[in-house]
DNA sequence: CTGAATCCCAGAGGATACTG
DNA sequence: CAGTATCCTCTGGGATTCAG
């Protein structure tokens, strides 16, 4: 690994810090989805595949994240000119390792989903339940 | 680890997935940075200090991030009746294992900027630049 | 010092229709 | 099938002000 990460990880946390830009493209719910499914199924997916998996996800909204992967060297984009188009997303190698690290959140948010679903219970809870009325 | 998680990780990427509300809290940039920040300096901290730290973030930002963090358990919020008002706040059980899986992802991010930004650079290149005009 | 409350708006993101 | 193009809504999030 590279050790200057490490050394000056204060940077990290500064408004020009290049890294910020990286991080936040990964900071995003539908870049975590998509980087995680092409991992999880591990081959070449096309379009409408992955549109199927992402339940939820609009057309739209899966052309920009894939775009913006493409874009940064995590995913590659190969069409075949046949008819009808058929396009295949693919995992990079830096793809698959930035897809380690999303995925790991993602499990770990299936592991703890009920731990903090309680906890956000009684958060709501407590918040919900103003002082009694002073009578 | 939750042998449940692995099993039915398609679920995951269902729409109704509970744990899809867990994802889209860390799925944040500031969500990620104050975890990053109070795993990194790993001790309490105050809001002002979280603050300056966070290069850029709003008072509004703040508040709003680490009342969702500690809704859901990931920290936890101390307050001292004393004047002027102080309180601190720090990471749970929880919030560091949290913590751990957003820092890698920012030291990914740090450690993989460059060749990040120079992919992102060709492509916007290769964009920018229309197939040279028929003449 | 640690917030809560307002105002405001650019832009994220959904729905729908059209195209090679 | 794999998009692009619009339109339109809603909210993330910044700036500012006030309060305990």
């Amino acid at each position: 690994m590279d050790t200057t990460a490490r050394a000056d990880w204060k940077l990290t946390y500064r408004r020009d810090c290049p890294s910020r830009t990286v991080i936040e493209v990964l900071a995003n719910k539908w870049a975590l989805y998509v980087l995680g499914a092409l991992r999880r199924y591990d081959r070449p997916m096309r379009f409408n595949e992955l549109r199927r998996v992402l339940d939820g996800i609009t057309q739209k909204m899966l052309t920009q994240t894939l775009r913006a992967l493409e874009r940064d060297g995590l995913v590659s984009r190969t069409v075949y000119p046949t008819v009808p188009p058929r396009v295949e997303y693919e995992l990079t190698a830096l793809g698959v390792e930035a897809g380690q690290l999303t995925a790991a959140i993602a499990d770990w948010s299936v592991a703890h989903a009920q731990e903090i679903l309680t906890a956000r219970g009684r958060f709501d809870e407590r918040d919900a339940a103003p002082p009694a009325p002073v009578r």
